[in-house]
DNA sequence: GCAAAAGTGTTATCACTACACCCATGT
DNA sequence: ACATGGGTGTAGTGATAACACTTTTGC
């Protein structure tokens, strides 16, 4: 490389993780309560900085496996947060990203944090800007929701449609009409039946469905109006 | 403040500007021709490196405004950049933000940099992965103006129904049906009818409108589907 | 048999598309 | 009068919401 920018102020740069998870019942977040410097002891999001040679998706990917083991998750950058005293010990620019996890598949990290999953109803206060952090996310997942065909990333490889419709109606605190629903999500031609069924919720059972990755690729535009008023969200 | 992160990177941090203007005819990009280092006299997107006491938000109008003159100046945030070798002199981070201005408003700036506007279908090639800026900013706008009344920022206060469309049609790259386009438009409720017309494109004239600002800002998620396939875009 | 949840069918309504038509005016 | 672009009317179509109905199975 040749010279440096002369005269400009340098900072540290981080990126936050706002974990999503779905247990069936309720959306959640995942939060770590922090055992280091600075808020020792409050919750806050999982993150960390950026080094020197990673990109900022390369920097979330490394994070968030670092907290769940994971990797290939479903990740998405959504806003950048810079206010100058954002972080009270140093200024800092976050890239904030949203990620999408089966809740199943995630297991105890590995002691070194100590994580826990929150309702997006009910969580604790978080450290500096990350409760509004939260609150942005949480209306990008349901704006690209309404479009995309991301929340299969919250459930696990067989589902069923009851099963998704109370995801859909957790995420945007409405219940559909199941006919309809079911009707709605058939026609995007992206679910596989499949032979058996998940006896566990009712006396009938209900088929479990596949997402078709390949059609999903395509076709993750063909997910329409499954929300009434989606404009209003962004 | 207390102690600094210890054993971080710090990086320069940048905003860079995608400046949309609309002449009646053409959509538009605001570029400039390098007269400094790195780069020079290649062209690229206005853009400068955060200042320690301002945002990122704050950065780019101020930017903004040194280029074009304007305050108040309707921009929005999209994408943060941070590829490790996307600025070829240092490592640099780029929020990047798109800006949709009244092209009569601007005025020659201030010979300080050489600006020059270019149809967003025939663009010089640009520095860095400013094209790739470009590219994602206008699918950010086409995506965004689906559902939201921000295009009239391009247009000066009072304007027509065929102006408007003009505008529409260009944005997307197909054309309306008129009928249709000015109901869909009016039902919004966002338009009030002036008195006077534009005897300039035809010999009827067409009726001035300007924009409901109070209802603007509590009905621009009543912009329904002016786009057949909205969900394409993002 | 009955309760409970899965899943299907049906209809009225509404929004949209396409296109025909009328309007105002400069030449 | 007629060409030009602005503006309105309307029938056919298709998607949607609401809700009634049938199916399956454990108890």
């Amino acid at each position: 490389m040749a010279a440096k920018y002369i005269n400009q102020s340098r900072f540290t740069v981080a990126v936050d993780c706002i974990v999503f998870g779905y247990d069936g019942q309720n959306l959640k977040i995942l939060l770590i309560k922090r055992a280091f410097t600075p808020m020792v002891g409050r919750w806050s999001l999982m993150g960390g900085f950026i080094a020197k040679d990673e990109s900022a998706d390369e920097a979330a990917a490394r994070i968030l496996e670092s907290l769940t083991g994971l990797k290939n998750i479903y990740q998405e950058q959504f806003y950048t947060f810079s206010a100058p005293n954002r972080d009270t010990r140093e200024r800092t620019i976050s890239i904030a990203y949203f990620s999408l996890i089966d809740i199943k598949k995630y297991k105890e990290p590995s002691s070194e944090y100590h994580a826990e999953w929150f309702s997006i109803k009910d969580y604790p206060d978080l450290i500096f800007d990350h409760t509004e952090m939260v609150k942005i996310a949480q209306k990008r997942l349901q704006y690209k929701a309404t479009s995309h065909a991301i929340l299969f990333e919250l459930l696990p490889d067989k589902f069923t449609l009851p099963l998704l419709q109370s995801l859909f109606e957790d995420v945007y605190g409405t219940s559909f009409d199941k006919g309809n629903f079911s009707r709605k999500m058939l026609s995007t031609g992206l679910l596989q039946k499949q032979k058996d069924k998940d006896k566990a919720g009712s006396k009938k059972g209900a088929f479990f469905y596949k997402l078709d990755r390949k059609h999903y690729q395509q076709n993750s535009h063909k997910f329409l109006k499954l929300v009434p008023n989606p404009n209003s969200l962004l």
